[in-house]
DNA sequence: ATGGGAATACTCGATTCCAAGTAGTCGAAT
DNA sequence: ATTCGACTACTTGGAATCGAGTATTCCCAT
């Protein structure tokens, strides 16, 4: 058990070798086939040092080393019992545990108020924009693919993520709306924030100002861990 | 430049010592202060690593090196010019253009056809449970939080990951419907295929049967590529 | 006064990642 | 006949990652 379960590429290996042997390379162009590499993270380097590490773990076995020519050697592998179990497993916890991620939208929505207010009015709208752009795009070819007699489960991973790029698009609208008409709450402070660093006050003396104009609000920012 | 912009960890260090010089374990308690390990992953060997390539890169420099009792240095580092620049541009970056991410789930669902469906059906309705479980704590704490007086600005990036989590539990909901009810394009093959794994049929037989009996859909395994 | 746990402040090293590079082969067009 | 680009098939080296470990001090209850 040397490596944990940590890059999804190795559950790919595993799926492919369980239908069939191959070699690496090959599996590459098997997943670029089938479209997996939207869905699953491929690159050559992580691919031969994945490949490498399920063998030390004896999930995968040496099946033949093939050579042509001058090319340079191919290494078939094959899944074992041992593999077949982990990917079993693998993907069962996958599919029934969530995991917790770090998108870095998310990272960035919480690092937002570094910039300013009206700045990032802008900045959103020109996400929603492409977002939205990229929704309408997906949900074309998409239906398209239905309509031409595709079954859904050849793309339910696509369906996932349209899913929630349409949510990330609601929320986008919901959010720049509230924004745009001053509602949000917090927007005052925030905007005064960077109206101050504007000035050449120090920084001790901005949060003093603050401090005073925002009581409430301001004493929420070492408040936040009463809540969950 | 020599790391790009790849871990958050390294924006939210600008983004704090662009506030106030600190040293890295305060910066570390000032993210968990304000419940930033949430949006941003934080651990000590990515930090020190970050902070010294931060450095490399000349966005920050080193303020004071304190030392009080037989403990390990402290090293302050504040942000320089480059280092105010470098976090705005990444900032405006994150915030305005999407980036492609390979949330974990998304993979398992593209690789969910290597184990028989009515296991999915059973490891999935786990999930939505979990995931029903997950939104409902999360909004009651937000809802808790915005009562008592937090501005929403402190917890955006919670509203959004609530909103995607939403948007999960509709798609598992719907999905699974479809499942049970039969109604799912490509699940028949998708049951036959199991089936025949049982017995002690050789993969190429049992691919002959799959393309007699679902041609036309099994067709679409090397179609995919035809759309996006 | 003393033992134990929490907090402070890192360090380490084995593993993993990843973009770029390398080096051969093949087919089609100039 | 040969140049060109696309494909095949890996290699490499420098970064980055991450959990676990280390060592000290502070505080509080016994």
């Amino acid at each position: 058990m040397a490596t944990a379960r940590r890059n999804p590429l190795a559950l790919a290996v595993l799926v492919l070798l369980h239908e069939e042997s191959m070699h690496p390379y090959q599996m590459s162009a098997t997943l670029k086939e089938r479209r997996k590499e939207h869905s699953v993270k491929i690159n050559y380097g992580s691919l031969y040092a994945v490949v490498e590490s399920l063998l030390n773990r004896g999930l995968i076995e040496v099946r033949e080393t093939l050579r042509s020519g001058n090319r340079p050697e191919r290494t078939v592998y094959g899944i074992t019992e041992a593999g077949r179990r982990e990917m079993i497993e693998w993907l069962t916890r996958l599919l029934s545990e969530p995991v917790k991620e770090f998108p870095q939208f998310e990272a960035a929505l919480s690092l937002m108020p570094a910039l300013p207010p009206d700045d990032v009015i802008d900045l959103l709208e020109r996400r929603l924009a492409a977002q939205q752009r990229a929704l309408e795009a997906g949900r074309e070819s998409m239906g398209r693919a239905i309509d031409a007699g595709m079954p859904r489960l050849f793309a339910i991973e696509h369906e996932y993520e349209l899913a929630l790029l349409a949510a990330e698009v609601d929320f986008l609208s919901a959010f720049l709306a509230d924004l745009r008409d001053g509602t949000f709450g917090g927007l005052a402070g925030w905007r005064r924030l960077h109206e101050l660093r504007a000035t050449d006050l120090s920084n001790d003396e901005i949060w003093a100002i603050l401090i005073d104009e925002f009581k409430e609000e301001f004493a929420w920012i070492e408040r936040a861990d009463e809540f969950e």
